[in-house]
DNA sequence: ATGAAAGCGCTAACAT
DNA sequence: ATGTTAGCGCTTTCAT
């Protein structure tokens, strides 16, 4: 690993090797402005004989233009974001703009000094999760004068671009579902709340469906740490361990559902007739269980492909509201 | 959003309004150098008041020491890569290093495409799947003179860093332990095994320790496209249709015997008695079936902790192998 | 069509 | 302890 010290090749060894000026060699890299064909020819010649990669640091601070897109998420753990991720990056590629991104387990106030520290790279846009955000982040946000996308939760005010649709309406279907199907002995199992504040919000628009119909919600049990199957599975049997007679049980999210799901099938509760499951989120593996999961399916992939084509286009500040999808199952 | 336009703060407007030079501002943010503590709070202060943030792009440009480190990884649908982003994101933080990533779609040329372009931000290191690289990759990584890890696979040269463990030891564990429990009509199901070349080696290995037993593979079903539980599902449903008389199935992940546990689960197929399942990951949610998952437990979160803490201290080209554990489950 | 030269905002000698 | 200055490698006028 001697290689290790050597010196980059730089655009002034380029300009050398083929006869030209620097800014000949950076007009045809970036194939802008005027050169002859003869000219291109040298200058890529150099350019494969000395192995040149430009150096993308000198560039953006030349030309104070950003490519970076940095993304401030909670959790990797939460297939949310790796989906989000996903959709954003495939544009990001596309369009020469580069992801960056950090994870704030979260924390608002971890998210704060992952703000400050992205910024410090001067990107072309922060993403983010949720509307929820401490003043700090905010204001260190608004005087960056980068473009701003908060993700995934639209119950609330956008800073600059907001994507994604309402967790309230989500748990507002999800409510209107379970009562038109009959259920009334309802209850609700879930992680965190106070940090993940979609799913706070998910639950609250779902029990004021319910108390408007005069059915309220009969018990709770919040799990302690992230969401999980594993806490799915605990969560639910905790439940019934303490409030047996519930005929559906409302989940904060399909993992935690297929916990359930999965404690019903070792006990031998039958679903739905005994207990009816509902989740949040729409996963894949939802469909494939033998019998598939009642959820509402959440545009996560969409979600990052279309906030990248606001960034990369430089749209003007909007709300996008992708919506979701209530899907049946067969579990409620 | 007017804002979007204002001009950035200055390290030379924050020395300007504190009334230092330039490098007492730069001595002070950076807690490098020596300053009295009066010289400090002035700085400070003004850092506040105008509400500084440092460009790290010139701070970088300057220094030319980079604290930014690419991951180039395959995708971020297989849990594997968000799993290994979250270790390795989590002491980069702490470390205050950046990461920066792409998907390559398990395609070698996108991979030699993004380490190009990733090599343009000047990387302390360069983070990939596997050990298997086009020439172009390897060759212009070896040039970089930037470190470079290469993840989850022990079986090939490393170029500098590795760390992970042998998927041929997988492969071979898995074998060993279907035949020690007397299995001999044994099958698989797997997906695309030429651009995931870490199951093609875990298969073959499989394979070849089969047939030091003398147990041929009895049938394999390859589904088109990724892994996923779904195909798994289907995947094992057209083995079966094929060749009935199987007493256990190999699975190239989790992923997918998830999708074929479902699948017995659905049409009453006992299991372990009519029909074993084996998977390979262990993936949480394997161990909350009311059956856990038969599997090899990948140590997928520290080998992303383990790079990203070599990457940091700068440590000398190595090998590291964090095993894997093999889990009995109940499916096999 | 091409080159010269002035920055971009910072760090790192080198002075003092 | 602090200021001055010369770059880092590129882009971008502005000449020619």
């Amino acid at each position: 690993m001697e290689l290790r010290h050597q010196v980059a090749v730089t655009l002034a060894e380029v300009a050398e090797a083929a006869g030209v000026g620097e800014s000949t060699v950076s007009r045809v890299l970036r194939s802008h402005g005027s050169f002859s064909d003869k000219t291109r020819e040298r200058v890529m010649a150099a350019v494969e004989r000395l192995g040149y990669v430009p150096n993308r640091i000198a560039g953006t601070l030349a030309s104070a233009g950003s490519r970076l897109v940095a993304f401030v998420i909670p959790s990797l753990s939460n297939i949310v974001f790796p989906d989000v991720l996903r959709g954003a990056s495939a544009v990001l590629e596309e369009n020469r703009h580069q992801a960056v991104f950090a994870v704030t387990d979260y924390d608002p106030q971890k998210e704060e000094a992952l703000v400050a520290s992205m910024l410090a790279w001067r990107p072309a846009a922060v993403v983010l999760a949720g509307c929820e955000h401490t003043e700090g982040t905010a204001k260190m946000l608004r005087a960056s004068g980068c473009r701003i996308v908060e993700l995934l939760d639209l119950d609330g005010e956008a800073l600059d671009i907001a994507v994604g649709f309402s967790n309230r309406a989500a748990g507002h279907a999800s409510a209107e579902f379970l009562l038109t199907r009959g259920y009334r002995r309802i209850g609700y199992v879930g992680h965190d709340l106070i940090r993940d504040t979609r799913a706070g919000k998910r639950f609250k628009s779902f029990c004021e469906t319910l108390g408007m119909h005069d059915v309220p919600l009969v018990d709770r049990e919040i799990v302690a740490g992230a969401s999980s199957v594993e806490n799915g599975q605990v969560g639910l049997e905790q439940l019934l361990a303490r409030t047996p007679a519930l005929d559906a049980v409302y989940f904060s999210n399909d993992d935690m559902a297929l916990g359930g799901y999965f404690h019903c099938l070792a006990r031998g509760i039958h679903i739905p007739s005994r207990l009816a499951l509902f989740g949040y989120n729409g996963l894949d593996i939802g469909r494939v269980t033998p019998q598939p999961l009642s959820t509402v399916r959440t545009p996560r992939v969409a979600t990052g492909r279309v906030a990248a084509q606001l960034i990369v286009e430089n749209a003007p500040s909007q709300i996008v509201d992708l919506g979701f999808e209530l899907i049946e199952g067969a579990t409620a």
